[in-house]
DNA sequence: CTTGCGCGAGAACCATCGTTCTCCTACGCT
DNA sequence: AGCGTAGGAGAACGATGGTTCTCGCGCAAG
């Protein structure tokens, strides 16, 4: 028997690559298991509810995305550099394979008007990272207004990007934010 | 009887209302036929599957929104202006009390893996919504990237709006749109 | 008048899905 | 060895949803 903690993580994985990718309702919970190779009991030991394992699917890739950012931009140079940097890892994500957009705009709307728990975790998402823009800009010596030019840049790159299946959204949010950076 | 064309609208607006407000998937055939008093066999002839329904009550919505749009912004005296506008126009739509963001980035997040006719609806909406303010840009001599950025700039207001339940972000985009066009 | 067609109301049908239950196997403890 | 418990595989259950069918009625043509 695979322990615990491995089941959780090979289920959590499959969640992930599942409801991502086809969306949270496409999905259901024997899909789960065969992709995870998880009985449903042990699933259901786990995550007690369909609705709780969306949840620990939200709240552990809010976690990750926003770690690898701060990960690539973190590691410039200068402020400047970091603010400009989150365009460049925006275009690297969206030339991933599978990007599908952004999963928190993706599960809102699909279930943020039926499940308030969902309506509350993308909003929290979205917040932690616009306060993570407004930190760039704060340590860039830069307005707080113009963290939130830049969230809105970066956000409709994103949904840009996944409904045209094109990276360019993030090199042309690039531009407008190197505009707007030395206008500031 | 009510004549088929009559019909056809109250369907259409019965599914617009519900898919709009609640998700696509949250909602049933059943449910249509309930809030627009047609029959399900008249609605199974007007639409003969809910495939077929979601994509007329998608290709309505665009015709509308563009049209509602382009009316508010042409309006203005100075192409300048109607660049401006639209984001004014985007506020006034925030504020709705049943705004619930992109009905096309909203659909495209719950169906677009699974169907890719609301995929290529959602695709040629954005699409058209581009062309649009790339016009605008052009009529006040402006290059097309400020089209591009300022498309990025309402599209994340839209999502930012959405998820936030604010009509500030059209405030914000706003004046980032001004920056970039004075800049431009 | 009567015959038949179109319609509305809603039951019926079939598939799917979230969740639970059954049955059987394997292993740990005494 | 024998017993009890946990776990896996998958059937079962109840609800829901998309789609179709049945039934009964009203109206229009002959």
């Amino acid at each position: 028997m695979i322990s615990p903690e491995t089941a959780e993580l090979k289920i959590l994985d499959a969640a992930e690559t599942l409801f991502y990718g086809r969306g949270i309702q496409a999905v259901g919970m024997d899909e789960i298991r065969s992709a995870s190779g998880v009985s449903l009991k042990r699933l259901y030991q786990l995550f007690p509810s369909k609705g709780e394992l969306i949840q620990a699917y939200l709240r552990r890739r809010d976690v990750r995305w926003r770690q690898k950012l701060a990960a690539y931009a973190d590691a410039q140079a200068t402020p400047e550099d970091s603010i400009l940097a989150v365009f460049d890892w925006l275009h690297e994500w969206f030339g991933e394979p599978d990007f599908r957009g952004c999963a928190f705009s993706n599960s809102f709307g699909e279930l943020g008007a039926t499940s308030s728990a969902v309506a509350e975790t993308a909003r929290a998402h979205k917040e932690a990272f616009f306060r993570y823009l407004t930190e760039l800009t704060a340590a860039a010596g830069k307005p707080a207004s113009l963290g939130d030019h830049l969230a809105l840049l970066a956000e409709g790159a994103i949904t840009t990007a996944a409904i045209s299946g094109s990276a360019e959204p993030a090199h042309q949010a690039k531009a407008a934010a190197r505009v707007l950076l030395e206008a500031a």
